[in-house]
RNA sequence: GCUGCCGUAGCUCAGGGGUAGAGCACUCCCUUGGUAAGGGAGAGGUCGGAAGUUCAAAUCUUCUCGGCAGCACCA
């Protein structure tokens, strides 16, 4: 006998081997009937598996969350179908679950278009209307391959091969079509529902290495309901308002050109938003950095010495002179910063020394790599690299988290993920110094994770780390989700030995420091990507790069525009005078457009009683002040929340 | 870099083998109007670039540059 517990903390008896199927049943036909899983022990299971065990069970029905992902991957296995059922010669490769939907890679010589979507979403439909079950079967391996070899999928053979010895070979099965899968399934294809849509078509690497040959992805979004899927669509549409690259253009930001692909020309509203954030970080350094400016040319032997030849020098700006000195134009600020380190003998009592840059970089970015301001070929880091003791270098780190978050915090990002990126196949170092970094690295995280309360989350990229040492990385997402890594703290046993960089501990020994890389916005042009899609290019005053504009409703009150524009000016706000021969609402419409936070528009009433009428971005309203008053409001509103805090 | 798609005025886009079109923006004039487009007139592109096919190319072909999506890369 089998005791089963349920969600209620009830326990049933059934026989051993007892299917899902059959407890669902056992309970109520209805229930069988939307049921389309078993949570055993937690675990998804098919409804059709025995039950071996005592455990906890749960029944999953269609509208649990946990059904989403057998949803999704239920459409997977029917889009192949679908392919097949269309180009019988297309080769199947692998179909995984991803946020918010599915893909299948395929291989057939001619790859899919956009234009074939629709009939695949259409034959889709035909396969869910047939409502096939699927069915489990565990094959031998050379079953399986001699199967798969025969119908010319070399792909799946090579896929069966690659299942560890101790894992059997299943297969489901749906009506006439068969695809290797690990499961679990729904129990027909009729539940997945009409509620998926096929998405974009793009190349992809088999098995993500770019020495193999590229196939065909489709990908496709699939959820419970109906609702649920023009909620999603609806949300990316809304997303692509928010685009940077957009908003860049509308908002008079900056842009790209031809000549320059990958670095960005800034305007003057754009730069005005990059000073403000450069004056906020700089602000956050005061006292713990001491700002450094490292040379943004020198010779290729510095970088051969660091490394980054070696490793990337197809990557880097490479210049000859005349006299034949080859020369890189600086991708990295550490070689710099180890420089001014090493001029003049340090001593311990310097340690920890804590060295910024804003540093101007620039890397031949692969052309595909390329996005906006997110990924560009010259962009500035918000560099800084800490010389420290062993003993140090926890706290450092923690210092370092602590400042992160505390900025993110001011930009409005409390939910951050930090990931702990592992040493990488190809690196520098012993596996000794690895072992160790890692080991503080792997300990710091766990103390992060604590000291939030639960808040920040952590996880492991294994694999991931630079070649000199492991990494935290926190990464940010933009309007559509992606995400960007942005904060970066990594720690380096191997460029200060590369350099031979040294200081002189207390007994009087040479001594190397341990160096950690760290950046907190990371790239700014990044950050400011970020920040742009996140607040859809409605900046909090103190960051918006015009915080008003003061519009004259007729020429009558000319010179008071003029007053009012010169007052907020002195007190030290930024933003344009209007006195163009324009209606008052065209002033508003193209100004509102522009996101200018703040319009002031002044008329004889206004000029009458020295005051001015506030409309704020995004408010139909408007609020009538004495001009004092509105401008120590501004002001107040104006300023950073870091001074804010020192101010209280 | 790879696969697919795209590239027409500052922006958004239509057109499509016979020598370019709309709306917005821009300039000028009228209008002095109270919170998301008042009216009129005008200027602006040779259709990303190069080569080829053709009597004729922006329109077809090839190459090239750039962009978009995804993959790969990201010190």
């Amino acid at each position: 006998m089998l005791q089963l517990t349920f969600p209620d903390n009830s326990v049933r008896e059934y026989d051993a081997g007892a299917t899902g199927a059959d407890v669902a049943g056992s309970i109520s036909k209805s229930l069988l009937k939307k049921a389309v899983a078993v949570a055993i022990d937690g675990e998804l299971r098919d409804l059709s598996d025995p039950i071996e065990a005592n455990a906890a069970i749960e029944i999953v029905t269609r509208d649990d969350p946990r059904a989403l992902e057998l949803i999704r991957h239920d459409a997977a296995h029917v889009m192949a179908e679908a392919v097949q059922e269309l180009w019988p010669e297309t080769q199947v490769t692998i179909g995984p679950v991803i946020e918010n939907g599915f893909y299948y890679d395929f291989k057939r010589e001619t790859p899919f278009t956009t234009e074939d979507l629709p009939k695949i979403e259409k034959k889709m439909q035909q396969i869910i209307q047939r409502n096939a079950k699927f069915t489990k079967e565990i094959w031998s391996r050379d079953e399986a391959k001699e199967y798969f070899a025969s119908k010319g999928e070399d792909y799946k053979v090579e896929l069966v091969d690659a299942i560890p010895e101790d894992q059997t070979v299943k297969i489901y099965k749906q009506g006439d079509w068969l695809d290797l899968c690990r499961g679990p399934h729904m129990a027909s294809t009729g539940q997945i529902g009409q509620a998926f849509k096929l998405m974009k078509v793009a190349g992809a690497y088999w098995r993500g290495d770019s020495d193999n040959e590229m196939l065909t992805r489709i990908y496709g979004t699939a959820w419970a309901s109906d609702k649920e899927l023009k909620a999603y669509l609806h949300m990316l549409e809304e997303a692509e308002k928010r685009d940077h690259r957009k908003l860049g253009r509308e908002m008079d930001l900056y842009h790209f050109q031809e000549e320059g692909p990958g670095v960005v020309f800034w305007h003057h509203k754009g730069w005005q938003l990059f000073q403000n954030l450069t004056n906020y970080m700089r602000r956050r350094l005061e006292g713990d950095y001491q700002e450094v400016n490292a040379p943004q040319i020198l010779d290729k032997s510095l970088w051969e010495t660091s490394g980054h030849w070696e490793w990337y020098h197809e990557n880097m700006f490479v210049t000859e002179t005349e006299d034949h000195r080859t020369f890189a134009i600086k991708p990295m600020n550490c070689p710099g910063h180890v420089q001014i380190f090493k001029h003049g003998l340090k001593s311990y009592r310097d340690l920890p020394l804590r060295m910024a840059e804003f540093g101007a970089v620039s890397r031949y970015e692969p052309s595909g790599a390329l996005h906006g301001l997110m990924r560009v070929r010259a962009f500035t880091q918000d560099d800084a690299h800490i010389f420290c003791t062993e003993e140090q270098m926890a706290e450092e780190c923690h210092k370092i988290n602590d400042l992160i978050l505390s900025v993110y915090k001011h930009f409005g990002f409390e939910e951050v993920v930090v990931k702990l990126s592992t040493r990488p196949e190809k690196r520098v170092g012993s596996d000794e110094v690895w072992d160790h970094a890692e080991a503080v690295m792997t300990e710091v995280l766990n103390e992060i994770e604590e000291r939030s309360g639960g808040k920040i989350k952590t996880g492991i990229l294994e694999g991931e780390g630079a070649f000199y040492g492991p990494k935290f990385e926190y990464t940010l997402r933009d309007a559509i989700g992606r995400e960007w890594q942005c904060g970066t703290t990594q720690v380096d046993f191997t460029l200060p030995e590369r350099f031979g960089a040294f200081y002189v501990d207390s007994d009087g020994e040479k001594k190397q420091p341990v160096m950690i890389h760290r950046a907190i916005c990371g790239s700014l042009e990044r950050f400011l990507g970020i920040l742009i899609e996140n607040f859809a290019g409605h900046f909090p005053l103190w960051l918006a790069p015009q915080h008003f504009v003061v519009a004259a409703i007729t020429s009558d009150a000319d010179d008071y525009a003029k007053e009012v524009h010169a007052a907020l000016k002195k007190a030290g706000l930024r933003g344009e005078l209007d006195l163009r021969n324009e209606k008052i609402n065209y002033k508003v419409r193209e100004h509102s457009h522009a996101k200018i936070p703040v319009i002031i528009a002044v008329g004889k009433r206004e000029a009458e009683e020295n005051t001015v009428s506030i409309r704020r971005l995004g408010s139909r309203n408007q609020t009538i002040l004495g001009l004092d008053e509105a401008i120590v409001n501004l002001v107040d509103e104006a300023t950073a929340p870091d001074l804010k805090e020192l101010a209280s």
